[in-house]
DNA sequence: CTAATCACG
DNA sequence: GACGTACGTGATTAGC
């Protein structure tokens, strides 16, 4: 088929940049192993290409193809309007670098690769399509893009590459109302916001189609806009005629783009494998160059699997060999450890994993340490291993052949101390703690759990086996296949030594590893100082404030215990008789079919399950309406929320040893930069009810000393006054005003001075709703109110302060466009779904806007925690808990008000000097000896 | 092991 | 124009 473009030929026209940008956001922040470059958008494209040349065979094939890309971003519409496509959101800087690459594949694929200087792709798109009509073949363009189906019919069609759906004249007049000839008359009447096309303000696609199909042509209709019988259209069409032909002439493509090659050039030719496979190799793409080799019958092109050496002084080895677990030492004499002590310090740093007894670092007792300095550079160093269940009459005793833990410890401690030697921890903190307990403050270290957090990707969790699977390519053995699971499972002192060591070296070397290949991404991804100051620092002050505990009056809890019980029992007995039947009150699934099926009460199903919602807010409906039952359980629950998760739940964690409880905090725990507080939960103990808040009154300083507890007052309202920049709210912060007053004041126009408490309860819930990305809905809901009225308050609100809307779209923006956002301090905080479309999009949208809120509060407080132990460290207290915007201390009896002088000055301060905060940060202080006091 | 519920900021 | 609906956590219990 090498006669000239004609009958019989068929051009496909790719969209480039459309595939680029679906590759980019389809695909997480992939990056080329040996160097760190931003790839995922080439192997997006690259991906996309090799489908395309695969399925572009078959019956309606393609005789010529091309793929068409923008040049730049300005063109000659910027000479006709000025702000065209100005609103368009920076380029990703990970995409940056990716453009000259897809063209590069493009050109691998032996597919033409078609940029034309100030003009755009569509332009080009446009020519090549006419030209192929009028030689009289057919053209197909692979695009979705709406502002290319003005070119639809006669010959020519769009295909929707993600639908595989064909565009014809249907479907073009299905979405603008109008055949594709009056495309262009559409658009310059709605314009477009997308391409900041003005078009005529207030009519949109369906109006617009509406008044073409009435006077035929924009032309016309201009002509005749005098006759239009709506008195604000006809004004508008009058008054913005100019703009109209404007937006008509930036949307309009014409066939005269100036080409300096034929159709002929476009003849489609099979990709040189040879070519094809050398770029896939050197974007380092291992499936696709599997593939493509597997399809031309060539030698799949070998991949390096490791990272290159990162820009260190400790060599990673240019090819690191698979990880090999047969090799590692057992550790057993001192001239050994001396061994390892010595090359450790020649090497400056050492991954190190500590196996221990169980997973609470406060019970568990040290078993054994494995040590890392490079690829198959691992040890083991048992110290408590015992002899297993299999002989009866030895079963616990310590194995002989270990070294003394205490001359381990003694003898890695000057290292594990020295601060030049890094120390590389997976969850750092746990070995921290292990070692601490034992007199070792191990500094200064890495964590390669809290780099993956830092990072802020949303494609794996960040514990080690997934992330080794992930980023290493290697699968861990799992510590189940030591200790079992279930009832038999056994603890790591049982453990031989001959698996012990595989296992624990392991462990470490893949510590190594990981650091090796994430820390180099830190810099590319522009999280390092949110790492170095955000999250490493807090290793050491949480480790302190987890052992130190808090004290807790168990005979306290074990009274109320008492007290709930009875109390419960009593309402049990009620409500069986108000049902008239005995059930198990606390299942939802009885309650539910009791209320709604045997007593008949109003409440639908819910749910998937199919199952009754028995929710607080159902049965308080319930209640309102006067029925006694649910309000007895609505009782009953509060009671036994409390009971079994608190006054009896938080007896068992009192620590035999220290009498006090201690909870552990995860750092990389929560997607917005929050600690998360588990066994037991100290950041969730009751406070809003009376009943509840009798429960802080079990959490007690020590003889001697005082509870002091401060929290920073409305931080969140104060850190969305500052990145959204809205004046009147920092205004109101400055002049320390009632915020929620000043907001009703606002809105409503009444007053601050004696203002309605209903009133301010409002404007509260709103300024809260704010930060969660409010709705009509769920403000309706949560105030009780009719929908269409919380829609309004909402309204004002947006109206009151602009700068909300201004910013809630930016982070909007700016999360689909990088699939993250960030804090004002520079944490990345990832935003999964942002792109996606359906239900959870919404969700997604709110999680976004409050990502940088909620995540810079966060922030702040993690850094105030940081200072804290240098700054009281002449005083005596301790640090003992944070929740969210609260740090709860233990001070001897005289220091507390030079505490809190510090203590406050730091949390006053925690921002700067990052950031100058436009807003002033106020910190409340209370003295107790309780919890409930203090607060 | 998941869903429902409810405790906190 | 419809559709679903406040953000972030952890612990307990029921029930498959």
């Amino acid at each position: 088929m090498s006669n000239a473009f004609g009958k019989g030929h068929h051009l496909h026209l790719i969209d480039g940049s459309a595939f680029i940008f679906r590759a980019f956001h389809a695909l997480p922040p992939l990056t080329r192993k040996s160097d760190g470059l931003p790839i995922g958008a080439v192997a997006g494209f690259s991906n996309m290409l090799w489908k395309y040349v695969q399925d572009a065979k078959g019956a309606d094939a393609p005789t010529h193809v091309a793929v068409i890309f923008d040049h730049s971003a300005k063109t000659f519409r910027n000479d006709i309007f000025a702000d065209y496509k100005a609103n368009r959101p920076p380029l990703p800087e990970e995409l940056k670098p990716q453009f000259p690459l897809t063209r590069d594949a493009t050109r691998a694929f032996n597919i033409a690769c078609i940029e034309i200087e100030s003009y755009e792709a569509d332009d080009i798109i446009a020519t090549l399509a006419c030209q192929a009509r009028e030689a009289g073949g057919r053209a197909t363009i692979i695009s979705s893009d709406k502002d290319l189906m003005q070119l639809v019919g006669d010959g020519v069609t769009m295909l929707d590459p993600i639908k595989n759906k064909e565009i014809g004249p249907e479907e073009v007049e299905e979405k603008f109302g109008v055949g594709p000839d009056r495309v262009v008359d559409i658009q310059a009447l709605a314009g477009d916001s997308v391409d900041n096309v003005p078009g005529a303000p207030g009519i949109g696609i369906k109006t617009a189609a509406l008044l073409i199909n009435e006077y035929g042509d924009l032309e016309n209709l201009l002509a005749n806009a005098d006759q239009i019988k709506q008195p604000k259209r006809r004004q508008t069409l009058i008054d913005f005629a100019d703009q109209i032909r404007v937006s008509k002439r930036l949307v309009q493509l014409d066939c005269d783009t100036p080409l300096d090659f034929s159709l002929d050039s476009l003849e489609i030719a099979d990709p040189d494998p040879e070519a094809l496979l050398g770029f896939l190799t050197e974007m380092e793409f291992r499936t696709l160059s599997n593939r493509v080799a597997e399809k031309f019958g060539a030698e799949a092109p070998a991949i390096p699997d490791k990272p290159a050496a990162s820009s260190t002084d400790i060599a990673a080895g240019p090819d690191w060999p698979p990880v090999d677990t047969a090799n590692y030492q057992t550790v057993t004499t001192e001239a050994e450890l001396d061994t390892w002590i010595a090359s450790i310090a020649g090497f400056g740093a050492v991954a190190i994993d500590t196996e221990t007894t169980g997973l609470n670092e406060m019970t568990a007792d040290l078993v054994g340490i494995s040590l890392c300095t490079g690829a198959g550079m691992a040890c083991y160093i048992p110290l408590a291993h015992v002899s297993g269940g299999g002989d009866l009459f030895d079963s616990g005793a310590r194995l002989d052949g270990q070294l003394a833990l205490d001359l381990v410890l003694a003898k890695l401690k000057p290292i594990l101390e020295d601060t030049a030697i890094l120390k590389v921890g997976h969850n750092i903190k746990y070995d921290w703690k292990m070692l601490a307990r034992h007199g070792i403050r191990m500094a200064p270290i890495e964590d390669t759990m809290l780099m993956s957090y830092a990072m802020g990707s949303d494609l794996f969790s960040h514990g080690m086996d997934g992330l080794s699977e992930r980023v290493l390519g290697h699968k861990p053995m799992p510590i189940k296949d030591l200790i079992g699971s279930g009832r038999s499972q056994i603890t790591f002192d049982q453990v031989p030594l001959d698996k012990a060591t595989p296992y624990a070296g392991e462990d470490a070397e893949v510590t190594w590893r990981l650091w090796q290949t994430l820390r180099p991404q830190l810099s590319p991804t522009a999280v390092t100082t949110a790492y170095e100051t955000l999250e490493r620092p807090m290793v050491p002050v949480l480790a302190d404030m987890e052992m130190a505990g808090i004290k807790v009056d168990q005979e306290h809890l074990s009274r109320m215990s008492n007290v709930f019980a009875q109390r419960m029992a009593a309402l049990e007995d009620e409500i069986h008789g108000l049902a008239g039947a005995k059930f198990n009150v606390g299942s939802p699934k009885q309650l539910g079919e009791i209320l709604f099926d045997q007593m008949g009460l109003q409440g639908g199903k819910q749910g998937k399950t199919g199952a009754y919602s028995t929710s607080a807010d159902v049965l308080e409906d319930l209640a309102a309406e006067g029925h006694d039952l649910p309000a007895r359980v609505l009782d009953w629950r509060q009671i036994s929320k409390l009971k079994s998760t608190y006054t009896d739940a938080l007896q068992t964690h009192v620590n035999a040893d220290s009498g006090r409880v201690h909870t552990s905090y995860a750092i990389a725990g929560a997607q917005t930069g929050r600690l998360a507080s588990t066994e037991p939960n100290l950041q969730n103990i009751p406070i809003r009810t009376e009943e509840g808040r009798r429960i802080r009154e079990a959490f007690i300083a020590t003889p001697g000393h005082k509870l002091v507890s401060l929290d920073y007052s409305q931080i969140e309202l104060r850190v969305l006054a500052h990145v959204a920049d809205i004046p009147a709210l920092k205004e109101a912060f400055r002049e320390g005003i009632d915020i929620h007053a000043m907001t009703a004041s606002q809105m409503f126009g009444v007053p601050v001075e004696g203002m309605d408490p209903m009133i301010r309860r409002q404007a509260k819930a709103i300024n809260f709703g704010v930060i969660y990305g409010i709705s009509g809905f769920g403000l309706s809901r949560n105030l009780r109110i009719p929908r269409a009225e919380a829609q309004a308050f909402i309204d004002t609100y947006f109206e009151r302060f602009p700068e909300i809307r201004a910013y809630m779209d930016q982070t909007i923006a700016n999360a689909k466009r990088d699939g993250f956002v960030r804090t004002i301090f520079g944490r990345r905080i990832p935003t999964p779904g942002i792109n996606s479309s359906g239900p959870q999009a919404g969700g997604a949208r709110r999680a976004a806007i409050n990502a940088p809120i909620q995540g810079a509060a966060a922030d702040i407080i993690r850094r105030a925690m940081i200072r804290m132990p240098d700054a009281i460290a002449g005083l005596p207290a301790k640090m003992l808990l944070q929740v969210h915007d609260e740090l709860v201390f233990e001070v001897e009896d005289g220091a507390t008000d030079r505490l809190i002088d510090k203590a406050r000055t730091v949390m006053e301060s925690a921002a700067e000097p990052a950031v100058q905060l436009s807003v002033p940060l106020v910190v409340d202080a209370g003295i107790g000896n309780s919890w409930a006091e203090a607060h």
